[in-house]
RNA sequence: CGGGGCGUAGCGCAGCCUGGUAGCGCACCUGUUUUGGGAACAGGGGGUCGCAAGUUCGAAUCUUGCCGCCCCGACCA
């Protein structure tokens, strides 16, 4: 993409409703655009990442063998009256009334809607077990929203619901999906800890909650600090028996706020213990029969008896995460984009437009980038080199190319990492290939 | 939902106390000169001062009501 011809709306100065760093650099860098409270437009650069975002939380859960569907928006209130949530959900829940007057709801979540899916169709255990998910917006009309995307009323939401015959097995969907998400944060370039949670309205009694760990954060955590840095568990064979990295990662102290148990902690060694503020971007429960039962989801068991399926549910929030990313990766000059979920994956800046050389040179790479599937932005403006600079430096794309006359007479370019900052001078195909091995 | 604050050009703000031609910086448009880390000069466009009612000869400014937004807390997948 040129710069010239995208749609980039930088703003110079802070708008000052912004406390936090994600929400500041989501709005300065162009990314979204506040509608009302805690309802965001997604400007083309934001949008980029949060279907980034997205498909890898999609790709990881194909992995784990979860089946991607399309439920609606806009429910029935019928389905959750069922459930006895209709009047337990509160003013949370946005309802409506349609034009003949019929309750509807938009959805803050789906069990009652995809249980109602299972039912329909499910009728033997031989069809178990089954995860099934989708990513679809929601809408929580929250008391307060903040934090830009972090606490939005509407906000992108993956989340997987798995049905099984026993509760043994639901433990066995319980880790598929305690791994997947493992893997799935991994390769968003983030640290999230499980942490043992509270259940909240949605109920049951096995719970993690996946905590990234953030100065910003909404809720005190505490673990042991090993968890943080632990490796993810990488290609398993989801058919097999993962307990054994369920086991590993609660063998540790960690709880959230609600769950801590300061006696336990306590027997960390001090050096390990790891009290901090934390965001949270997943959170999966096991719930047995509270959905499935009040709406008589059952299957046929290989006695020919009808068997209450056992549900789990677990939810991602995709777009929560594209704030909580830049909370764990920014500096003081703007967001420093993780490869896997980068925009563009590099910028090149023509340091100076209309000069026959620079134009040449920045256009080549360019080129050659894109031919290698980079998906470069091209800095092809006029303007002063340190608007360009600076500019790059806040969208935060990994890896900057400077090209300009000066550097060009040596015949190199200036290739700066944004991470640690680093910049070194180099030939411009020696710059192309550092940019393509890194995303090897 | 309790407490606090804010609403004036796209963004950041001043003006309000003490009523009298709506301002500043940035951004934007035109031109000239510049150009290796947020350039300079000149000219220009852009506003029902959140909305409504009231007081007044006259309201951004005073009064009342409403709406919107933000912060702290409580709450919260």
């Amino acid at each position: 993409m040129r710069l010239s011809r995208y749609f980039l709306p930088l703003l110079k100065e802070t708008p000052s409703d912004a406390t936090v760093a994600s929400h500041r650099y989501m709005l300065r860098a162009g990314m979204i655009r506040q509608n009302s409270a805690g309802i965001y437009t997604w400007l083309p650069l934001g949008h980029k990442v949060l279907k980034k975002i997205e498909q890898i939380v999609r790709e990881e859960q194909n992995k784990a063998g979860a089946i991607e569907m399309l439920m609606p928006t806009i429910q029935s209130a019928d389905l959750w009256k069922e459930t006895g949530r209709y009047d337990a959900y509160g003013p949370e829940m946005l309802r409506i009334t349609d034009r003949h007057e019929r309750e509807m709801l938009y959805g803050p979540t789906n069990e009652d809607m995809i249980t109602d899916v299972f039912r329909s169709f499910v009728r033997s255990y031989k069809d178990l077990p089954k995860m099934l998910y989708h990513i679809q917006w929601k809408f929580r009309d929250e008391r307060r929203p903040r934090f830009g995307v972090m606490r939005g009323r509407e906000f992108l939401m993956k989340d997987t619901y798995s049905f099984d015959l026993t509760e043994a097995d639901a433990v066995k969907s319980y880790n598929k999906m305690f791994t997947a998400y493992l893997n799935t944060f991994a390769r968003l370039g983030i640290k999230a800890v499980p942490m043992k949670a509270d259940t909240g309205p949605i109920g049951g009694d096995l719970s993690h909650e996946f905590v990234i760990l953030a100065e910003s954060g909404e809720s005190e955590v505490f673990c042991h600090r090993d968890l943080v840095e632990m490796a993810p568990p990488g290609d398993v064979d989801f058919d097999g028996d993962l307990s054994h990295i369920f086991e590993e990662r609660t063998a540790l102290y960690a709880a959230t706020e609600e769950m801590h148990d300061a006696e336990e902690f306590a027997k960390i060694p001090a050096d390990k213990q790891l009290s901090a503020r934390g965001i949270e971007v997943g959170h999966i429960f096991y719930f047995g029969d509270k959905y499935s039962g009040p709406m008589k989801a059952t299957v046929m068991d290989s006695d020919g008896k009808p068997q209450t399926a056992m549900m789990g549910s677990y939810g991602i929030g995709v777009s929560r995460l594209v704030g909580g990313i830049i909370e764990a990766s920014h500096d003081e000059n703007g967001i420093i984009w993780p490869k896997s979920v980068t925009p563009f994956g590099a910028g090149v800046l023509n340091l100076k437009p209309g000069h026959e050389e620079s134009d040449k040179v920045s256009e080549e790479i360019y080129n050659k980038l894109a031919a290698a599937g980079i998906d470069p932005l091209l800095d092809d403006e006029k303007g002063s080199i340190g608007v360009k600079f600076s500019r790059m430096d806040l969208i935060g794309l990994p890896f900057q190319i400077a090209v300009g006359p000066r550097g060009l007479k040596e015949g190199s370019v200036e290739v700066k990492d944004r991470a640690t900052g680093e910049k070194q001078n180099m030939s411009p195909d020696e710059a192309v290939t550092l940019v393509i091995k890194a995303y090897a």
